[in-house]
DNA sequence: CTTGACTCTGCACCATACTACAGAGTGTAT
DNA sequence: ATACACTCTGTAGTATGGTGCAGAGTCAAG
């Protein structure tokens, strides 16, 4: 059998062994089976899930969103009118925290563009690139 | 003069005033200069500074995170190369996730795809776009 | 068949990021 | 000059996302 031991789980995951059980009663991960002494048996996949459980929260998504995100592939009986529109959500979102994240990397690009070149011993100018560059504004 | 009361601030930046006063607490915000009263008083400017806090939290950022983005331009005393490097770090973070969100978005993407044009009453094929398409694993 | 690592449930505790008072003082419009 | 909204400090409470036991049972190597 392929099966995997919480702990081994929570290894291949890099996450604790509480945090699984954790994601358990929240209702992100499924309850696995069991074997006869109550141990629980994971297939490989679950590393998968917690691996994308992890990278979204990096992203800024809460559990509550990461579970949504999850069931958008799940609810077969959901009528796929309620899947479209959900998924639109989600996609005006992601990229609006594109353009946001594109907004930052240009004005860290500008503060790195105006360090570099200096020298060691160079004074530095006053990197204000996040003030005047206003990243986050979007124009109004 | 064109100072702001706290309860001005947050109207405008959509926050609460104690969040405002927690802010200065932890960092976050300078200490305004303050009337006889002890009334704070800020400029215009600090506006602008929670929207960045605020749009940087949506992107998963802690507030240590987001004081140390903010102070990569404060620190005039930081030997440049330190600031290059700590600008380096950000950048190579901020890349990072606009990868994953991009994953995200294919992936979203092609749920979507697979919904749009099976009219309101056709089944929905089963939305495993998600599971095939690994969107958070790199490749190995 | 024992030893040491692992797992079980249940509950308490923690860090982060707020949020909500209480009790006292302030600003200003009428 | 009095109402009413606003602000002050300080402290306590909340939601989210874990993390850490305790006490009991399980697994597998030697």
């Amino acid at each position: 059998m392929d099966m995997l031991s919480i702990g081994q789980v929570a290894r291949k995951a890099g996450v604790g062994v509480e945090t699984v059980r954790y994601y358990e009663r929240e209702g992100l991960l499924e309850e696995p089976p069991r074997r006869a002494s109550g141990y629980r048996q994971y297939p490989e996949e679950v590393v998968k899930r917690l691996h994308f459980i992890k990278r979204a929260q990096k992203l800024g998504f809460s559990l509550r969103e990461i579970s949504e995100l999850l069931l958008l592939r799940v609810d077969a009986q959901t009528a796929c009118e309620e899947v479209r529109q959900r998924t639109e959500a989600k996609i005006a979102e992601v990229e609006r925290k594109l353009l946001d994240l594109q907004r930052m990397r240009g004005a860290l690009l500008q503060v790195h563009t105006l360090c570099v070149g200096q020298g060691p011993t160079g004074r530095c100018p006053m990197l204000d690139a996040l003030d005047r560059q206003e990243p986050f504004e979007r124009p109004e």
